[in-house]
DNA sequence: TTGTAAGCGTTATCAC
DNA sequence: GTGATAACGCTTACAA
């Protein structure tokens, strides 16, 4: 079922089914209308390898997230997905597990696949990634974090600020035993950039620097429970914790009550991304919103506009963040 | 950076190379080596669209799940994934919106892209999907649900079973006025199937028929937490709740708090799903656990068999399900 | 407004 | 073991 077998039917060539398709405007309207029944008649659907190869446009974006394990990155990908998708791109998705040389090797396999655009979490790389970049000249647009030096396009918010913000947030209600569960900030990621900012905020504050437990396998409740636990242990026991995640904070909670602890009274919990359980636990969780669709959103919006359009447009697009306040801090 | 590049760098012809990169075992020792210094070179990594186009595989398959919005299908687009990528497949992916038409534009899409399998989730479909799907031979698997005339390959449990067992478990544990809330049956979604299992175990069990409560705009713990405290106005006040999924079920365990009852001394609540909030909830949310992520695997390993191998295979492949209790029933 | 011819980068086929 | 040639289905450029 090809473009021939079209043209044959509507007597015409192919470059007119071609044009009836692409360019319906630069055909007359019979011979538009005839093309029409005919595609209708055969099922016709346009082969996109061949208009790939052709055009040198695959109109196929690839994004890479951390994990598709859970929600964080979900509204940002079907952002991405509902805008690129009106505008006729499709999405190819990979997970890289927080793992830079999986990243390497999407980030080859879907050059490979000509996408027009990648879309990378984060703004830290391997060479691997970096050089397979810098040889071809593919849009890259950076989302959830914000640097001065962006490959292409960033498209997220300061970590640090937002951790920054969580530590001012503390010390307005009184809170001097700050605590933070998360990954490591050498692992140079996302989360530990939060306690950077929760670091500076303690020591603009004039308090000691926060206790801190890392989990290392995922930021899953499972690993967060066992994590607040140990912490809750410490003495003097921290007055206020802020999670990496809001299924970290999920299980604080539990492991606060576990303790004997009454949140907000004894220990604050603020947590992070907004998670749709955050509204509904009890009590219900404080935590710092994230406009994830709206990462997408505009990330598909500066593609679109470097693949269809002038090529001009911001590099660097703050969209925020705000601290939800509800019962848990 | 082409073939042709990499043959001329070589001293070869481009079809030693392709073979190079296809068929390492048919090329000499040491002309295989001299085409990897050059392709390592040049950097160059070969264009799938060309590939697809002379060979008329793709190399890629297409998932369409309901919703990207929370971690429901998230490890199954995981196991999905991952296995694909080991095999040298990509994986693009399309969500409906729990929306018929939506899934056959994504189908038609697709198609259009020449992708070698597709992944649909439920065993309901469009006509317009069916017709699309039946003009071609594309590979489909159904997953998260059983039917036994499936399009072609099944992947999942029975949403009716699981209603069941459900019910089962409610009545052992000596709870007679049940309720539910979830999505309606007329909607022939899942969710409504684990509703009509429900009713048919309240019907073996001699009890009233199960309280309902649907919710319309998407399964958020936001409509879960007005629908269950209507619910809960009702007299007599149910005594177990089965959630259609947990993010529903944890808003019930805040809407129980909020009208005063004690989970699960006046009310069982059982969710679905096994989120990773799940756990750590207070109560611990018992819950129905589906193996997500073995559900993509095998359907990726069914997938696989019937593009690479024989084409044989079972058509309707049981993952099964499981009562998870903790303590909230 | 429509058609012709060439070519996009790869691989199947067949010859050497 | 290697190479020449002809597709694969579409679109660009140009001609009519």
């Amino acid at each position: 079922m090809r473009l021939l077998d079209v043209a044959r039917l509507a007597r015409v060539s192919t470059m007119t089914v071609s044009r009836a398709l692409r360019h319906p405007e630069q055909v007359a309207v019979s011979t538009l209308r005839a093309v029409q029944v005919a595609i209708a008649q055969l099922g016709y659907l346009p082969d996109s390898a061949a208009s790939a190869l052709a055009t040198g446009r695959s109109r196929i974006v690839a994004a890479i997230v951390p994990t598709l394990m859970n929600s964080v990155y979900a509204s940002t990908v079907h952002g991405l997905a509902s805008v690129l998708r009106r505008a006729g791109y499709e999405l190819m998705l990979g997970d890289s597990g927080y793992h830079a040389p999986t990243e390497a090797a999407l980030v080859r396999s879907f050059l490979g696949r000509r996408v027009d655009a990648l879309v990378l979490t984060g703004v830290e790389h391997d060479n691997a990634t970096r050089e397979l970049l810098a040889r071809r000249e593919v849009p890259v647009v950076e989302i959830w974090d914000l640097t001065t030096k962006p490959i292409d396009t960033v498209v997220g918010f300061s970590n640090v600020a937002a951790g920054r913000e969580v530590g001012r947030y503390f010390q307005a209600h009184g809170r001097s035993r700050w605590a933070f569960v998360g990954t490591s900030p050498e692992r140079e990621s996302r989360s530990g950039k939060r306690l950077l900012g929760l670091r500076e905020a303690a020591r603009q504050a004039g308090l000691d620097a926060p206790l801190t437990a890392f989990v290392t396998d995922g930021m899953s409740p499972a690993a967060g429970h066992a994590a607040v636990l140990d912490l809750l242990r410490l003495q003097p026991v921290p007055d206020a914790l802020f999670c990496a995640n809001d299924a970290l904070a999920t299980a604080a909670l539990r492991a606060a009550a576990d303790r004997g602890l009454s949140v907000p009274r004894h220990i604050a919990v603020l947590g992070f991304g907004d998670f749709d359980v955050a509204a509904h636990t009890s009590p219900a969780l404080s935590t710092v919103r994230i406009p994830g669709r709206v990462i997408g959103e505009r990330a598909a919006k500066a593609l679109l506009a470097r693949l269809e359009g002038s090529g001009a447009g911001d590099r660097r697009i703050d969209v925020g963040f705000e601290i939800v306040v509800r019962e848990s801090a």
